[in-house]
DNA sequence: TATTGTTATACTCTATAACTATA
DNA sequence: TATAGTTATAGAGTATAACAATA
């Protein structure tokens, strides 16, 4: 038991992941609308979010950045690449690997989304108490770009 | 568009679920480690967790509840009653309705599991500024009491 | 031999449909 | 006939294993 332990507040609030999870659940319901209105899945959406700001140079990298399996967006890939939204160019130095990048129109496309999804976001968000906001914003921020590592003790499968 | 919108930040932050989903992923596992460690499943834990407050007074009402299938938790609620940590007793007024109810020995599972859990997310939340974890938590609550229809402009399927 | 991308296969999870019993 | 619970089946989603090309 950490010594600096305010009281462990034990049946004071539920679990962090009991809220979180159905939270985003929800959250992802609402996203499913606005995916659907450009015809386009889940998956393929955040791999237009994680190619915008820099390109990838290998797929396993992206699949990984993303939590998906590099067998998984083969299929993915392969239609954003069809629809003209990225490029899949043979790595001059290793042609093994697939530089990956947003092609002006998958920009677009990423933009008029993520617009859609962060104006309904703004909608909740306008709800809370402003001083809440930002505390959730900043903590969320914070917890979002924790390493897996940090959650646990046990060490997470990592190697 | 609302009239009071700050504005809207589009490029200033990920979206919400973009946080939030994995941020909710590294919790689940966290939390593995210490249900494996009771022999529990997520399933079972979430079963025992919304039983905790008042029994239920059918199956369907559970899952519903937490989310699951009726289909789906049969072999949850067979397992937690094997174990003697549930009861699942003909409601008297009606034998087709199951009255759902934790045994005493389900709810030391129960608590022990929880604080376990709970005093591993009281590590993480100790690394945010006081300000920002009260807000974080008091806007999670807020949130994540939300109903499901609060999220989506479009109605979601509720009949 | 090791690595990138790919394909094929198997497995897990989840939902749909059909059945039994009570009402 | 409708509802609660159950069982059986089918489908979607995911991971594991094997393969081809390049290093």
């Amino acid at each position: 038991m950490p010594d600096n332990a305010p009281p462990p507040a034990p049946a004071g609030r539920q679990d962090l992941a009991a809220m979180i999870v159905p939270l985003g659940r929800n959250l992802i319901n609402a996203e499913l609308p606005v995916l659907r209105a450009h015809d386009l899945a889940m998956w393929g959406y955040s791999v237009l979010l994680r190619l915008d700001d820099e390109p990838v140079r290998t797929q396993a990298a992206l699949a990984r950045d993303i939590g998906a399996d590099k067998t998984r967006i083969i299929a993915i890939l392969d239609d954003l690449d069809d629809r003209g939204w990225i490029r899949r160019q043979p790595d001059p130095d290793d042609r093994r690997a697939r530089l990956l990048s947003l092609t002006p129109e998958g920009r677009r496309v990423r933009d008029s989304v993520q617009s859609a999804i962060q104006e309904n976001e703004e909608r909740l968000l306008a709800r809370l108490d402003p001083a809440d906001r930002k505390g959730f914003l900043n903590a969320l921020q914070f917890l979002a770009a924790l390493p897996a590592e940090e959650f646990t003790d046990e060490p997470v499968a990592d190697d």
